[in-house]
DNA sequence: GTATTATGATAGTATTACTATTAAATTAAT
DNA sequence: ATTAATTTAATAGTAATACTATCATAATAC
């Protein structure tokens, strides 16, 4: 039990799970135990049998949970929308300046992977994310997931930001390309540079990815 | 047998496969076919055994061609860089300004889509890159296939085009970022403006993906 | 005309992605 | 405290996938 006032709880789309994870300890321990092992064999090679011997459970159990490994996939990348929401609504608390916002948005989309959470490992969150949150949208039934709402919480930090870089500019045609190009563009990004390097341009530079990528932004939305 | 003077041959690793599809029928039409085939079903739905009824063959055969179909995704990702590389070059012989140059490799890679070619159907092959190549290398054994060279092909494109920015600006500080990120943005925006167009900013502008990222590009490298 | 190579036909295995059934354990309701 | 309802475990089973192996036949090359 949680009593924290303001504690972070997702916003998740109920027809993503059969039976809501986050009811039980079984639930909670599929959640956990799943980022792990995405992150160490790869979305591929992950099977709910693997993942059930993990934690001494039977597989039958977990698809009481979920339908599929996808729908696993897209509850926790919609997870993962839903604390970045909230993470950037916290940073942008009582901030007026429309470009500090939006710097901050850029922050806190490229930070990710170094926060920290109480219920599950961000750190591994964010690299499932980099690597394969693509798999969740670039499949033949997006359509049918896409009217099921599936994709509502990343579509929403899409729309945020757009809104920010409208207030900023408000003539400016292309926000929503902008954003969706720079999120995508994060991951990949991140990913290029532990994987293939030479499609990146790293240097001694720590922040290359925020750097890169605010600059990008705020030149293309200058009026 | 094709003895047009400097018609396009692929220049494709020769560890992708195990027997070159291109040097027997069957190997042309397991190519041919399996770009169908991906178009309809999917990557995840398309198999061997499936390809093997279509073409009158059966499953051993294939494999004598491909290890699996992971090879065969990568094979068609490696031609079709391959035959980007001849497009802009055909495209930008003689073409002095490197801005002009610069526009040239934009427009080859929005409008590869519509292009034509003898061999097989440019445009499904175009679909399947914006929706499946980036499955060809988000996957765990990354690093071993960068190892064999299996992505030399596009990061010869992604070189190519940043040496364009260099000319025209020697200190501009990403160039390999900025390029890699418009590849995988064009492609990104050419799947959600049909599936997530929320994620885009269409509107009646035919030309809204070249538009922006030619704009995106040149505000990024500007002095 | 023989040797080589490519393909077809067939079979088989381990794993995946599920579904179904029943029993035991927990939890909730009265 | 007892009963009822729900959840989980245990087990079994199926169709499909992702291969590998073997052998016969057809095509081609020397």
């Amino acid at each position: 039990m949680d009593f924290a006032l303001f504690s972070f709880a997702p916003n998740i789309n109920k027809d993503i799970y059969i039976k809501d994870p986050s009811s039980s300890d079984l639930g909670r321990s599929i959640i956990l135990e799943s980022i792990g092992m995405i992150d160490d064999l790869g979305f591929e090679d992950f099977t709910f049998k693997k993942l059930a011997i993990k934690i001494n459970s039977t597989e039958a159990t977990i698809y009481r949970y979920f339908e599929n490994k996808h729908k696993l996939l897209i509850y926790l990348t919609s997870w993962y929308w839903s604390w970045i929401e909230y993470q950037m609504a916290l940073k942008n608390t009582n901030i007026r300046p429309a470009i500090e916002r939006l710097r901050n948005a850029i922050s806190v989309l490229t930070h990710a992977g170094n926060y920290q959470n109480e219920h599950l490992d961000i750190h591994r969150l964010f690299k499932i994310i980099c690597l394969e949150s693509s798999k969740s949208y670039m499949i033949k039934n997006v359509d049918k997931n896409n009217k099921f709402g599936f994709y509502f919480n990343y579509k929403k930090i899409v729309s945020n930001i757009s809104d920010i870089i409208l207030e900023i500019n408000p003539t400016y045609k292309y926000p929503h390309m902008l954003v969706s190009t720079m999120i995508e563009g994060i991951h990949h990004q991140e990913y290029f540079s532990l994987h293939l390097p030479s499609l990146t341009d790293k240097y001694e530079n720590e922040d290359f990815i925020y750097d890169f990528y605010t600059q990008m932004t705020l030149l293309s939305i200058s009026k």
